[in-house]
DNA sequence: TATGAATGAGTATTCATTCAT
DNA sequence: GATGAATGAATACTCATTCAT
C-alpha cells in the first residue's frame, strides 16, 4: 500500500467512526484498530488527532466548492425556466450530500457526537417537536387548508429544520447585529414563506 | 443559599459554559470555577458530568412539552383564520426558543462544542452555501422570478436549514426505511414547497 | 436517646458494616444511614473514622481479658482433670466469640474488607485447601489409618488453620529472628502434635 | 525489558506494596514509583487496580493446584507410611506457602493491611491469647499433664489458630447451614483432635 | 446537641503523543 | 516507513472532615 493510500485509508476509517461516535467520543486507538495500522503510523500522516478532522472538513470544503464550480458551469442559464433552474440546483446539492453522508453528518453537525444518553433526549425532542408540525398540517388538510397532496413528513422536516436554524441564526450567530429582532414580523415573514405553498388559496380569506 | 438555589446556580453555569465551549471542551474545573463552589459540592447535586447535561437536556425538553400544552389550551382555533394560527405556532416556537438561546445552541445541535479550528471551517461551509442561495435568489429578483421584498438572508437560512435537515433525515437517519429514496422527486417536492412562497407567478411561464 | 445509647447505637452499626464489607469498603455515609444520625452527629462522638474501629477493637480487647479473668476465677483447678480444664477453656473461648460474631470477623481478621471479586479468589483457594485435606483424611480412614470417628470437616479446618497460621508465624512475623526456621522438624512437630489424635496406633507401626 | 517482563516487574513490585502496606493503603502512585515506570504504563499491562490484585491471586491459585498435582505425582503411596504421607504433606505445602512470602501474606489474609493503629490492637489481642494458651501449656507441663517435650509456640499457634479458624467456620461462613452447633460436642471433638498428642497418658485419669 | 451543606486533598484512570528499535 | 511500548499531563470522581445554623 503506497502513502497515498495509505492516508486515504486513515481518513476513511476516521471519517466512518467520527461520523457514528463523534470526534470526542473517538479515540486513536479506534481509528488505528479500524485502520489496521500500528499507532505511530497514524503520526506519520497526521501531525495529531485535530489535524485529521481538519484534513476530512476542508476536503469536503473543497469539493463543495468544486462541485459548485461544475454544476454552474454545465448549466446554460438561457435554456432553463427559473424553477428548472432551481430543481437543478436543490438536486445537485441533495445529491452531493448523499454522495459522502459520512462527512455530512460531520460537517452538517448532525452526528458532532454526543453519547447516546444525550443523544436519546435530543430525538426525542426533535420527534416531538416533527410529531406537533405534522399534527397541525394534518389538521390543516382536515379543514381543508393546506394541500391534500402534501408530504407531510418531508414538510415537517422543512419547518422544524427552518425554526431552529432562523433561531440560532438570529438569536445566538448574529446577536451582536445593531437592530433587535422582531419575533413578530420575523414570525410574519417565515409564514408568508411558506403559505403560498402549502396552504389552499381562499377566494374570501380572513 | 438553598440546595435548590445552589442546583439551579450549577445549572447555570453549566448550560453557559457548555453552550460557549461545548461540553467535551468544558471540564468540572470550569463548572466550579464558574459557579465559585468547591469540586465536591457539585457532586453533592449531580452524579457526574453526564447527568449536568443530561439534567439540562431533560428540562429543556419538559419546558417545551409544557409550553405547547399552553400554547395550545389559550388558544381558540375557532375564532382564527389559518394563517393567524400557523403564524401564532411560529412565533410561540420562536420565543420560546429565544427565551433560553443557551439551551437551545446545546439542543438544537448549533453549539455542540468544537474547538474553533474545526468551527472555523464548517462557518466557511455555512457561510459559502447561504451565500450561494443568496446570489440565486438575488440573481433571480434581477430576471424577475423572485419577489422583490423577499427577505434574502432569511429566505437563504430556510432553504440551507432544509437541505442540511433533509439530507440528514433522508440519507441518514431513516436509512433504515424500505423504499429508497428518489432524489429527483424528493427535488420536486422541496421546489414545489417553495417555489409559490418565492417566485413571482407567470402568466405563461417559460 | 441519650448520648450513651447513641455512642453504642453508632458502634453497633459501624461493626455490621465493617464486619460485612470491610473496614475500607464502608463510608461514613453508610454508617449514619445505618444508624439514621446526621453527618455532623457522628464526629461529636467520634474523632475520626479510624476511631470508631479502634474503640470497637479495644472494647472487644478489653471485653476479652475480662472474659479470661472471671473464668480463671471461677475455676477451681484441683477439682477438675486436665482433660476437663482443656475443655472448658476452649468452651469459653467458643462462646465469646460466638457471643460477637461481628468484632470477632474483624478482629480475627476473616473479615477485613476486601470486594468480592478478591474473596471469590480466596474463597477458591480455602475451599481447595480444606478439600483436599477432607480427601487425605478420608483414604487415611479407608486404609485403615484413621479413626473412622473422626469429624472430617472440623478436622481439616484445624489443619489448615494450623498450617496458614504457621507459616505467617514462622516465615512473616517472626522473620527477624535469629535461627532459621528448619522445615522437616517443623513439619514433624506438626505432624507429632495431629497423629495421636488422629492416627489409629498400630502394633509394629512403621 | 519485553512486555512479559515488565508485566512480571509491575506484578512483583505490586505484590510487595500490598503485602506491606495492604490493598487499600497502597497507591498506584507507590506502584509505578517502586516499578520506576510511568503512569500510564501501568494501564497498558492491566486494566485497573483491582486487575492486579485479581491476577496475584489467581497466579497464586494456579500455582498452588499445579504444585498439588506435581507433589501427588511424585509420591508412590504404596512404599510409604500413614505418617510419612502426612509429614510429607504438611512440608509440602509449609515450601509451598515459604517460597512466596508475599503472596500468602496476602491470600491468607494476614497482611490484608490495616493501618499500623488497628494492627497494633489486633496483635495484642493475638500476643495475648497466644500466651494465655502458652501459659497453660506450661501449667499442664508443671503438672505433668502434658508432655515436657512440646514445642510451646508451636502448640499455642496452632490452637488459636483452630480455634479462631473454627470460629469463623461454624459461626459466620457456615452461619446458613440446617443444625444449630452445640458448643459443648464442637469443644469435645476439639479437645479429642488436641489430647492424644499432647497430653501424657494417665494409667488411672483423673 | 444535632444537622447537612460545603470543602478540597487525594486518587484512579484516560488518552494523545513520542521515540527507540 | 512502520512499529508499539512508554509517557505524563489532564481529568473525573471520592470521601473523610468541618462548621455555620
Amino acid at each position: 500500500m503506497n502513502p497515498d493510500e495509505r492516508r486515504e485509508q486513515i481518513l476513511k476509517c476516521a471519517k466512518k467512526l467520527f461520523s457514528t461516535r463523534g470526534y470526542y467520543n473517538t479515540q486513536i486507538s479506534d481509528i488505528i484498530d479500524e485502520a489496521k495500522i500500528a499507532r505511530g503510523t497514524l503520526y506519520q500522516y497526521f501531525e495529531n488527532k485535530d489535524d485529521i478532522l481538519v484534513t476530512l472538513l476542508e476536503d469536503f470544503y473543497n469539493k463543495w466548492v468544486k462541485s459548485i464550480a461544475v454544476n454552474s458551469k454545465n448549466f446554460n442559464l438561457d435554456q432553463v425556466s427559473a424553477k428548472q433552474y432551481f430543481h437543478h440546483r436543490v438536486k445537485e446539492t441533495l445529491l452531493f450530500f448523499r454522495n459522502d453522508i459520512e462527512i455530512c453528518n460531520i460537517a452538517l453537525r448532525m452526528g458532532m457526537g454526543l453519547s447516546d444518553v444525550f443523544q436519546a433526549i435530543i430525538d426525542k425532542f426533535e420527534k416531538k417537536i416533527i410529531n406537533l408540525i405534522s399534527d397541525d398540517i394534518r389538521l390543516g388538510i382536515k379543514l381543508n387548508n393546506i394541500r391534500k397532496d402534501l408530504n407531510i413528513e418531508l414538510t415537517a422536516n422543512i419547518m422544524a429544520a427552518a425554526l431552529f436554524r432562523l433561531s440560532y441564526f438570529y438569536f445566538v450567530s448574529s446577536s451582536g447585529r445593531k437592530s433587535k429582532i422582531d419575533i413578530d414580523s420575523l414570525s410574519s415573514e417565515i409564514v408568508d414563506t411558506f403559505i403560498p405553498g402549502i396552504f389552499i388559496p381562499k377566494s374570501q380569506g380572513k
